[in-house]
DNA sequence: GGGTATTTGTCCGTATGTATT
DNA sequence: AAATACATACGGACAAATACC
């Protein structure tokens, strides 16, 4: 029977007939509507705010969520010298899809690898790291969390301004070309699907429980010889962000849609 | 009150006191623990759901969640003619990771576009195209659902099987470059999170409401001349698919570890 | 197959707290 | 300060699914 109200309402919501950012019905007026307990009507409002369909406010009432225009990062591309990249290659990249970037001061940490990172960097579980934290806006809304991971050879090389707590503006990937000689030469992303933790909720403004999942990607960079020379992880909500993935040979319009097309439409 | 009894939960099934696969405690054995109405108990519980962290049996009791073995599908690999492909591609890109692969009959439909599926193929909105779905397991276990889209300037071209309800074992990339001459020379890759519709969530046997999303990938595949020739929209459960792009230079042995390490440990 | 006990699912009622307007 | 609306907690009753005998 609540599932029976949920459909209901969310056959109103699709039709249109509640927009998004409407306000339903409040649950004494729908305990009238449905005829059913106050108690019913908010496990049907439960089942759609699981499906993120609605969100109810304390005090306010329970609205239809507004999809946020998603921002999409191509996975496969080098912009300036890395797509994910601190700096201004990050900068540049939000730019050219006409969005405004933010990224916050960079936290800086040596700490002890876990098993995890060990075996993506191909290091001892007793071997340090430097760790390298930004969180990043876009349109001044939160919008990733970012740590890079770099084996403490690479420092000791002579990369210190790894060590400093300040934004490299050439990005990364560009500085460890010019300071040690390691240049990129290629890198694997893993991107997997889990639940927010508490911090995560808290930072990207998630509703509590449920919903919204987020998208972590794990790049390991290699430079020519095959050495791990950086594993990033961010962390992405998965209601405002896609990626993108450019294999072969496409056409330029194809490439990258946003950057060319202000709207939805592209003219096709 | 319920955030606390989800949160010593939580904890105990974190530390290992609740390995994967136990039981819990039944509502009412937790009600007397924590002293608490049953109602609140389920509200902890509700929690835990929605997190992912147990599931509900009714008649049997709560479970602490087992996770699948992730199967990782590489978006930048070229297996044998189209990683994505129908028929032997698909087979031999699972059967590489050790897994057992099975596909059901190919769906074929004429129908007209969408909106969006004519955006992204280039058409307009009265054109026709031949649809392709198909339902994939791995090892016994639901994994995938796919179905591409094929502008019908490609049949009227010569190539019918494209319209015939069986599978094409050599994979739709290889029977489009030798039937028409329709090379595959690029793609792009698009991927999205959202919550299943009701028909996805019974095929993959996710729960109910909450928890489980599913990651929706579209394919353009273009030829040599840049042309649209193919839409391939796949969903995928993200809780048993990951995926994995790689770009440029990398060492074989990062290349794709699954195939050839057997377990998690690939011994760094 | 049938019956019974166990366990979760659904529905009702009520009261009070908290956030917002 | 008051009104409104959702959040949390208590209580009970019956239904549905499962397991076991």
């Amino acid at each position: 029977m609540y599932r029976q109200i949920a459909e209901d309402l969310r056959a109103q919501i699709e039709v249109g007939q509640l927009p998004p950012g409407a306000r339903l019905p409040t649950e004494i007026e729908l305990r009238e509507t449905y005829d059913a307990s106050r108690h019913t009507i908010r496990d049907a409002i439960k089942v759609l705010t699981t499906q993120g369909l609605v969100e109810t406010r304390p005090g306010q009432g329970t609205f239809v969520v507004e999809r946020i225009s998603p921002f999409v990062t191509t996975l496969t591309q080098v912009v300036g010298s890395d797509g994910s990249g601190e700096g201004s290659p990050y900068i540049q990249e939000v730019v050219a899809k006409r969005r405004l970037p933010r990224a916050s001061d960079v936290r800086v940490e040596i700490r002890r690898v876990d098993h995890r990172i060990a075996r993506e960097l191909q290091l001892n579980v007793e071997d340090t790291v430097v760790s390298r934290h930004q969180r990043r806006y876009i349109d001044e809304k939160a919008w990733s969390l970012q740590t890079s991971f770099y084996p403490m050879w690479i420092i000791e090389q002579g990369a210190a301004r790894l060590i400093q707590a300040s934004n490299i503006e050439q990005g990364t990937v560009d500085y460890l070309k010019t300071a040690i000689g390691a240049e990129q030469a290629g890198w694997r992303d893993t991107l997997t699907v889990r639940m927010p933790d508490s911090d995560e909720a808290r930072f990207f403004g998630l509703p509590d429980y449920g919903r919204v999942s987020v998208i972590e990607t794990r790049r390991t960079a290699f430079d020519r010889q095959g050495r791990r020379i950086r594993l990033t992880v961010s962390v992405y909500p998965a209601d405002r962000n896609e990626f993108a993935v450019n294999v072969g040979d496409i056409p330029a319009d194809a490439e990258d849609p946003a950057s060319s097309a202000p709207g939805q439409e592209t003219g096709g």
